[in-house]
DNA sequence: AATGAATGAGAGTTCATTCAT
DNA sequence: TATGAATGAACTCTCATTCAT
């Protein structure tokens, strides 16, 4: 099954086009992260991809559809990573753990991430759940199958995803964008008490 | 020990002057849980204050000022809050979790607080650092004091702080925010057992 | 006779309106010299006078109309000076010589005043013509009763007194203003040279 | 050797650009000329140019840069002008006098002129200075090449300089602006007389 | 597919002026 | 006589978007 990549009002595009539209998406992730949505402009980012201001129309319809594109477009690469990592785990805190890691190695690459998908809480509400709603159901189908499989307490699936999810993304925050850009292991160490806590108290 | 109310420039306020300001910041909670920053405009704040455009400079600099402005006087009201009811508790668990309810009664009635955070990511980044270690800085001195009372286990304060922190915002903004505006009953009961387990487990 | 000082309106003046009066102008003085006419404004002169902007609307009805009045205010104070000093001089050349004596001296007081005469051309462009008119009368005056006393040659009196003043003007721009802010001894003697020229040559 | 036209930002321009930059400066003297810099706005220069608003900010940076353009464009037009007309005469004085007349036919044709470059003192510092010296800088050459051949007296050729142009420039002002528009002829020989008197008077 | 000149609505901001105190 | 908070019109300037090339 292959994405068939479209530009604005759906054109499908040649291979000349799919690679003029990545560079817009990249140079959008670089001049959002950099200044923020309210700061940056079309022209920016067209300057950034090194393409003319006209041409930006044929690939995204308006300012708020690249964004939400370059939102959809990163998370679709994080969860791709986190899933990954966390195939390889033998158990549920293991899995958990892998996918932590692959979390923060993400972010450690891409750390103007944060503030995108914050802003996106007004520039795309829709967007903006949608990552949550995702990233959230990764951990939900996990912790539901360990459930099942006796690997957890009673715990509430749906509950527990979203408060691991937001102790990650939050750590991530602290100690990599507003430390030196590394996640220190001994935060790992503590991140991996706190899963297994959050997994194994019983109600 | 008065906090004295300054206007643009740093000019003392009389009582109505004091009054005005209130009226302008009261709009702009409003008007950027509306529209967003990108959005909102010193007119439509000026409008819905019922203030004429001019009178907004003479209290704050710039649409940037007012928005930090925001920032600072809600995270001064939720901390509050949290510390009046947290003091309530007769042990840390307790404590944390009547300073949840109180996080979560206070976004009840400030829903668009979840938005107005989440932008200053870039709106005013050191407000929104300054938000978040304020906050952090009232979970880390309880789990400090409890963890030297024995209450808890062999836990890093200050990463489960900003962990728990991260889970409460997160549950608030999914199940009042993006629920029906009130948080469930079953979740609190859910919150509680989290908690419990951040706490107790060893390394 | 005395001149009766008003405000606004016409009111006459108290003892202190008079003195407010004059802060007001010193202070416009200041800020029309060192900004310009349009940058200055009615806060930074009231500010620069000491007293609150409500007031400056007792004693000028506009920024235009305490534009005028000072032209006027030292257009009358230029002429008096120069009125004196040429008055000490026993013929026409000596008269004409400490005449722009005289001027230089006011003027390296008072630099701002090239500005402030130049911004008036569309400022208040009448006050901006009585102020040359009034300068060269003093000049025709002096020329027309030489040329009947025969001290002069042929002249046309009054094309003669507007290209002495012009030159008079002009050499103080240069030497004065864009110079250290001091007449050199030697600009002087030449402008000996260029006046006795001017009022000596034949047709 | 070509004059590369640019417009903000120094990009070079299309035979349109150029075209386009041109209305907007024609339109710019007509504006600055009938209300002054104070009243002048941009958008009334962009409505006599027949232009959008946005399009003035792709050929100049800020009114104040248009405007220091069109007293640079003007001082080259009347500088080329003179230059032409006095490279006729056959000695210093014929010179001087075809120069003269060749500014006083400009100064007809453009009676804004005066108060552009009366403005300038203050919106454009520089450009009023720029002015002024390039202008006296071609009479400076003049003398200092007459007076090695001995045809004027011992003249100070700087000093002298100044104080003609100074005089032509009022004089302008005096009989064409504040006159019918036309130089008279009895000013034209009184001129002569005065620029013979500066020229051969003896120290 | 690509361009970039042109647009004009609308932004943030200033400031001359008024008026209740 | 003096004040300064309040006003809102008008300013300069930006920028998402269009379109002829």
């Amino acid at each position: 099954m292959t994405d068939i990549v479209t530009g604005a009002g759906g054109r499908a595009l040649s291979r000349k086009g799919v690679e003029t539209r990545r560079r817009l998406l990249e140079a959008a992730e670089q001049v959002f992260a950099d200044l923020g949505y309210p700061d940056a402009s079309i022209v920016k980012i067209t300057e950034a991809a090194g393409v003319g201001q006209g041409t930006f129309y044929l690939y995204f319809a308006s300012k708020q559809e690249i964004f939400a594109e370059l939102v959809r477009d990163l998370n679709r690469r994080i969860r791709q990573t986190m899933k990954e990592a966390s195939s390889r785990g033998t158990n549920r805190l293991e899995s958990e753990l892998l996918g932590f890691g692959a979390y923060f190695r993400f972010t450690e690459e891409h750390p103007g991430l944060y503030g995108i998908i914050r802003q996106a809480a007004f520039v795309s509400p829709e967007m903006f759940r949608f990552h949550y709603e995702t990233m959230s159901r990764g951990y939900i189908e996990g912790l539901r199958e360990a459930k099942a499989r006796g690997e957890t307490g009673d715990i509430d699936p749906e509950i527990t995803a979203w408060a691991l999810m937001a102790a990650g993304e939050m750590i991530g925050l602290r100690y990599i964008l507003w430390g030196d850009g590394r996640m220190p292991e001994r935060v790992v160490a503590e991140v991996a008490r706190i899963v297994r806590g959050v997994l194994e108290a019983e109600t």
